[in-house]
DNA sequence: TATAATTACGAAAACGATTTCGATAATTCA
DNA sequence: TGAATTATCGAAATCGTTTTCGTAATTATA
C-alpha cells in the first residue's frame, strides 16, 4: 500500500535513503536508518515486488515443471514429497515456487513463467522431450533437471542412486537365503529403471547366483499384477521378487494372493521407492527408501547456488537410498526347512 | 532479451504504438500494426512481465496455500488432484500457480507471496487457523476457500457436498439390504467429517433404520483399524461399515482380515474420498467420489471471476458427488439366506 | 469550400523501486 | 589552520511497460 516515497516524506528524507536503509546500506547513519525502519514497520511498508523486479531484473521465483505422465501426477506419489523438499527449501530462502504441469509428451509453448521470464530458474522434473528441454534452455535459464528420464550431459541434476539401491535390495534377499529372485519393473528404456536392472543383476553376480533370463518382466508401470502372475506360474518359481518399483509390488501383492500364495511366507518382495502406500499395504512393503523431500531441497540448493555464481559448471548429485525393513521379506523356504 | 522501444526503432514509429498494436488497440492502422508485429515475432518479443505488471497493478499470479496437516501433504492424496485441477484451470487462463505449503498451527509471517504483493488472489485449503485467514482478508487479497474445515462465512468457498455424499453411501448400504450399518470416522470437530456424520444418520432416519450409538467410533485420522476392530468385536456387530474418508476404510480393512472376515461376504465397507488407493485395495473399494480437480478449477473460476468483478459478493459452490461401485459392498447376509 | 469529425500517431507521465554520482558537512590529518 | 578525508544525504536516471492527451492529417458534413 505504502510506497518509499510516502515513508520518505515522512522521515523528511528523500526516497534513496530510504532505500538505502531499508537495505542496510552503509551510507546512511544510524540514527535517520532507526527512523526510517520504525515508521516503514509503523505502516507495515513492503517494497513492490514488481518495482524491484524490473528495477533489479531478477524475480525471486523459481519455476518447478512436472510432466505427469499417462496417468495424473497424484498417481504418483513421489512428485508430492519432492514438491513439498522443493517448497520448505525455496521458502527458507526467501523464494516463491511457481509451478507448472505438463503432459509428457508436450511439446507446444513454453509455459508462460518462462515465456515472460517471471522465474529466475527452473527445476524439471519427470519425463520430458528432449527438444522441450532444449528450448527451456534457449531461453538462458538456470535449470536443474531433478531424476530425469534421460540422459542428459552438462546440466546439473540430482539423481537418485539407482544402481545402487536395486543391489542393495536384491542383497537384502540374498541375505534373506533367497537365490531364485525375479525381477519386475516399468519399461527399460527408462534410465532409472535400467539402473535398477543393471543393480539387481550385479548383485546376482557379487553373490554368484547365475542370472535367469525368466526371472525378469518388464515393461508398462502398472502391469504388476501380469508380471508377477506370470512369475508364479513358472514351474520352479522364484522365492522372492524385486520390484523396481512400489507400484509394481503393490499390483504384485494381488497376483500373489489371486494364486493362494501369501506374503512373504510363500514369496518374499521388495520394492523401491517407498511410497505412502507402501507402509498401509497388506503386509506392509519392504523397499528402498528414496529421500523424496531431500531430493527436492538438494536441487533447490543447487539452484540457487548457480544463480548466485557459487557454482560455474553442471553439477550431479547422486542422492542416497537404504532399505527399510518392513513385513514383505522372510527367510527363504528351503533355509527354513534347515 | 529485446524490448518495446527497440521494436519500436526498428519499425519507426514510438513505443507508444508499438504497445498499441501488440495490445490490439484500436488506434492504429491496419497496416503499421502488420508491420509491428511482424518485427516483433521476428524478434521474438515477449513483452516483460515485470514492466508490465508495475503499471497494470496486476501480476497474473494467483497463490495457493495448502495447510498440511500433521501428516505430511502426501499422505493426503486429496490435495494433490485438487492441485492438479486449479493448476490446468489457471494454465488456460494464462495465470502462473504459485504454491505455498503450511504447517496447519502455522501462526508466523504470511508467506513472501503475498507480504509482497506478488499475487492477485489466493486459493486455500486444509486446516487453516482463523486469525491467519483474517491476516490474508487483511492485505485486501481475493481469496477463496477450498473445502474450509471451520466455518467461516463472508467469503467464497468451494464445498464438498458431504451431508448428501454421506447419505447416499449409507443408502447404497441399505439399498443392499443392510440395516446395521457402521460408522467410522476421524474427529467429528471437523466440518466435513460432522456433515458426513449427519448424513449417516439422515439415510438411517429415512429409512426407518434405528440410530445405534454403539455403531459410531469416532476420532483420530488414522485411527480406523481400531475402530473397525471396536466395531467387529460388537455382539451384534454391523454387516456393514460406513467410513467417512478412505484411509480410515483401507486400515478398517486390515482389522476386518486380522479378524478372520471377508470383505465383502461378511462385512461391506464402503469409504468416501475416492483416492487413488481406492481403486488398488484388495477388494477395490466402493466409496463416494469426490471430483477433486472440478473443486480446484471451480474455485479458480469463481477467483478469476471475482478479479474481473464479474462476481461481487462471496459465492458458495457444492460440489456434487456420487458413488463408484467397486467390491467392497455386497447384499446382506441375512438377505442372501432368504 | 469551410468546418466538423475521425483516424493515426507520439511525447511524456506514470508505476515504485535501486543506484550512481555529486554536493555538503563533519571529521581527521599534517 | 588549511587541506584532505570521510560520512551522510539527495537529484536524477533507470528498469520496460501502459495510457492520457494533444496534434496533424485525413475524411465527412453542411
Amino acid at each position: 500500500m505504502a510506497t518509499i516515497k510516502e515513508i520518505a516524506k515522512e522521515a523528511n528524507v528523500s526516497p534513496a535513503t530510504v532505500s538505502k536503509a531499508l537495505n542496510k546500506r552503509h551510507d546512511v547513519s544510524a540514527e535517520t536508518r532507526r527512523k526510517i525502519i520504525e515508521i516503514a514497520e509503523s505502516h507495515n511498508f513492503v517494497p513492490s515486488a514488481s518495482a524491484k523486479n524490473l528495477k533489479m531484473q531478477r524475480t525471486e521465483n523459481i519455476g518447478v515443471i512436472f510432466c505427469r505422465e499417462s496417468q495424473p501426477l497424484s498417481g504418483n506419489p513421489f512428485y508430492s514429497r519432492v514438491l513439498e523438499g522443493i517448497e520448505a527449501e525455496l521458502a527458507i530462502n526467501n523464494y516463491n515456487l511457481v509451478l507448472h504441469l505438463l503432459p509428457n509428451d508436450y511439446h507446444g509453448n513454453l509455459p508462460k513463467m518462462v515465456r515472460e521470464k517471471q522465474v529466475d530458474g527452473v527445476i524439471l522434473a519427470g519425463v520430458m522431450r528432449e527438444d522441450f528441454i532444449g528450448r527451456l534452455a534457449d531461453m538462458n535459464l538456470t535449470i536443474v533437471l531433478l531424476d530425469p528420464k534421460i540422459y542428459l550431459e552438462n546440466m546439473s541434476q540430482v539423481l537418485i542412486d539407482n544402481e545402487h539401491g536395486a543391489f542393495q535390495a536384491t542383497q537384502h534377499l540374498i541375505n534373506y537365503g533367497h537365490n531364485r529372485i525375479g525381477f519386475i519393473s516399468g519399461d527399460l528404456e527408462r534410465r532409472s529403471f535400467n539402473l535398477r536392472y543393471k543393480g539387481y543383476k550385479k548383485a546376482l553376480e557379487y553373490n554368484n547366483i547365475p542370472f535367469d533370463e525368466n526371472l525378469v518382466k518388464t515393461g508398462g508401470l502398472e502391469k504388476g499384477y501380469e508380471h508377477m502372475k506370470a512369475l508364479i506360474e513358472l514351474p520352479d518359481h522364484p522365492t522372492a521378487v524385486f520390484a523396481a518399483n512400489d507400484i509394481n509390488a503393490i499390483f504384485g501383492y494381488k497376483a500373489i494372493s489371486d494364486s493362494g500364495f501369501k506374503i512373504p511366507e510363500d514369496i518374499s518382495v521388495i520394492g523401491f521407492d517407498d511410497i505412502e502406500l507402501a507402509k498401509i499395504s497388506n503386509p506392509p512393503l519392504t523397499t528402498v527408501r528414496v529421500y523424496k523431500e531431500e531430493m527436492g531441497s538438494i536441487a533447490v540448493r543447487i539452484l540457487l547456488q548457480t544463480l548466485r555464481n557459487e557454482i560455474d559448471k553442471p553439477l550431479t548429485t547422486l542422492v542416497p537410498i537404504r532399505v527399510v525393513e518392513r513385513n514383505s521379506v522372510s527367510i527363504a523356504r528351503k533355509n527354513k526347512r534347515n
